[in-house]
DNA sequence: TAGACAGGAA
DNA sequence: TGAAATCCTGTCTA
């Protein structure tokens, strides 16, 4: 393949990737065409959008501002392409295809290396036992030289290494923190049958069938019922519909069944779309959480259900519901929120089927690789844009819009600690006029807006005579204001982080985001997921991130917008100086 | 028996 | 980097 000196890409020895977004424009002759200011005029690279598909699938977006998005190629980023079917010569293919200058030997090399490694150590099932093998007998020898790997091993007469069943997680562990991701191929124990099929009409009365994308997220996770299936992580995005990828699995694997979800409200929502579209019945299916502590051959329940203790010292009171049924699948909802003592239960539990659900693979913890080697690989994702252009999520516009500080605030936010300046920047009062501008703009729309300081919220829900919803706002009344804006009988909406949360809202097709925590991609993308469901006339969404120009707010919000621009969203930016009235102007303009 | 609320944990 | 929301249990009231 010979080298295109027009292509976007520069591939960096040190493994970083730089794609550029946009190219010079050219007259025929090939010179560069300049605007009335002289200076050069730029388009969208032709081939962006395809590169930029391309590395999502083996590399992570780091950062992206306008012109030149980095991404960085990581093991474990690597791995996950590799247990995906990639092998290193497609990746360089890619590299290759887009490259504008060589791509570095070392890097193609780190590659292949890493790509090698994975499937090179196995588990294999030998009776009752298991074992760690390899047909590159330097390679066991080489992780046998880690004091950490051989602690949780047995070696016998000939050699052969001997993993413990409860030893199974440690070791992929121990593994993957020297570099060596284990294939595992030491199968599930079953699970007590429990037949649960899908329903082809609801029980509200209309047709059901899982999408194409649903039902092969279900296939490449089951992968036929063989020990090359049954454990890994599907990505799909919000309001696409994991929990029917879910039932999909469980009428795949016909066993009973465990969910783990991060709230009741959750807990109670897949209660209800188990009873809808499944042929279970209510005594199948129950809830365990402090409401009600029930026990069926299918059970939903939360992760704090699980890792709540009386005393710090005391044991997890109700770790006993793993082994109180023969579970032969666990699911793990919102993957990506996995608490740390839920991990260390999950590597006891590697001889159950385990199927992670998850909007972002990425966690802002960087525990991916315990994801990787507990749960286990990626099985199968959606881009967002694809659902997007079939029309199974609505599409949407970010927009960035970028407020000055008024003079008033300056001062303080200048003299103000690192940690305190992103908190003034956030509460930036200038942003109720940006508010106020945008609501009119929208006069139609159903806008949520949504924040993170409760005082800031306060405010704005005084000054726009809209609701607001916190954590303190009592059960019946969220109920109540949520039922509102769904009927269409109250346009805007203020939620406070517990918009973040699983709230169904259809309706809503603007979301303004007045605040943030810190550099949250998954946050950022969970919020745009609220304006996402499909609108019954086709009109696309907008989301609006309000943030003060040149500040730490600017600064993160940068950050918090990666995993989206990685998907294909890109934020157009506005300055919003010119929607500030006399007041505003005079505030920002103070000496 | 349901709900409302407080207190502690992470 | 810190704030906010959550969940659990337990107690009180009607």
């Amino acid at each position: 393949m010979s080298l295109r000196a027009d292509n976007p890409l520069i591939v960096q020895s040190d493994r970083s990737l730089m794609l550029h977004t946009v190219r010079a424009v050219t007259d025929a002759r090939g010179n560069p065409v300049k605007d009335e200011q002289g200076e050069p005029l730029t388009e969208e690279h032709p081939r962006f959008a395809a590169a930029r598909d391309a590395l999502s699938i083996f590399a992570e977006l780091e950062k992206s501002p306008d012109y030149l998005h980095t991404y960085r190629i990581t093991p474990v980023s690597i791995w996950n392409a590799a247990a995906m079917g990639k092998k290193a010569d497609d990746i360089a293919a890619v590299l290759a295809e887009f490259s504008c200058v060589p791509v570095p030997n070392s890097v193609l090399h780190e590659i292949r290396q890493w790509v090698g490694r994975y499937g090179l150590l196995r588990i294999e099932r030998r009776g009752e036992r298991f074992e760690l093998t390899s047909e590159h007998r330097d390679a066991l020898a080489d992780v046998l030289g880690h004091e950490s790997i051989r602690k949780l091993v047995e070696i016998d007469g000939e050699g052969r290494v001997w993993v413990g069943p409860l030893a199974r997680g440690s070791i992929k562990q121990a593994l993957i923190k020297i570099g060596f991701p284990v294939d595992d191929r030491g199968g599930y124990v079953q699970g007590d049958a429990f037949e649960i099929s899908l329903r082809k009409t609801t029980r509200g009365g209309r047709s059901f069938e899982p999408r194409a994308y649903q039902q092969g997220a279900a296939a490449a996770f089951h992968a036929g019922g063989t020990v090359l299936g049954g454990s890994g992580v599907v990505v799909l995005p919000c309001g696409a519909g994991k929990t029917v990828v879910g039932l999909a699995v469980m009428s795949l694997v016909r066993e009973k069944t465990l969910i783990l979800t991060t709230n009741t409200v959750a807990v109670r929502q897949w209660r209800e779309e188990i009873l809808d579209k499944t042929g279970l019945g209510e005594a199948d299916v129950a809830e365990y959480t402090g409401d009600h502590k029930q026990v069926a051959p299918v059970t939903i329940t939360t992760y704090q259900m699980l890792t709540w203790r009386r005393n710090k010292t005391d044991a997890f009171e109700h770790f006993s519901l793993f082994s109180r049924e023969n579970w032969g699948l666990v699911i793990y909802d919102e993957v990506h929120l996995l608490p740390a003592p839920i991990f260390r239960v999950t590597a006891d539990l590697q001889a159950r089927r385990r199927l992670g659900l998850t909007a972002t693979l990425v966690r802002e913890d960087g525990k991916e690789d315990e994801v990787f080697c507990l749960i286990g690989p990626k099985r199968y994702d959606v881009p967002w844009k694809v659902l997007e252009g079939k029309g199974f999520i609505a599409a949407a516009t970010c927009v960035e819009v970028r407020v000055p500080l008024p003079a008033s605030l300056k001062a303080i936010y200048a003299a103000a600690s690192a940690r305190n300046k992103f908190r003034v920047a956030s509460e930036n009062p200038l942003k109720l006029q940006v508010i106020e501008h945008l609501l009119a703009r929208h006069k139609d729309g159903h806008v949520l807006i949504i924040g993170q300081y409760i005082d800031q919220l306060n405010q704005l829900s005084r000054h726009l005579r809209v609701p607001l919803i916190t954590g303190k706002t009592p059960n019946s009344e969220r109920t109540e204001l949520y039922e509102a804006f769904r009927a269409g009988r109250l346009p805007v909406l203020l939620v406070s982080k517990v918009g973040n949360f699983a709230v169904d809202l259809p309706e809503a097709n603007v979301a303004i985001q007045v605040s943030g925590t810190f550099g949250s991609r998954q946050e950022e993308a969970q919020r745009l997921g609220r304006i996402l469901r499909p609108k019954a006339d086709g009109s696309a969404a907008v989301f609006y991130s309000v943030v003060t120009l040149g500040s730490r707010d600017q600064e993160f919000a940068e950050k918090r917008q990666l995993f989206l621009t990685e998907q294909g969203y890109a934020y157009e930016i506005v300055e919003a100086s010119g929607w500030l009235d006399a007041r505003g102007a005079a505030a920002e303009a103070l000496p």
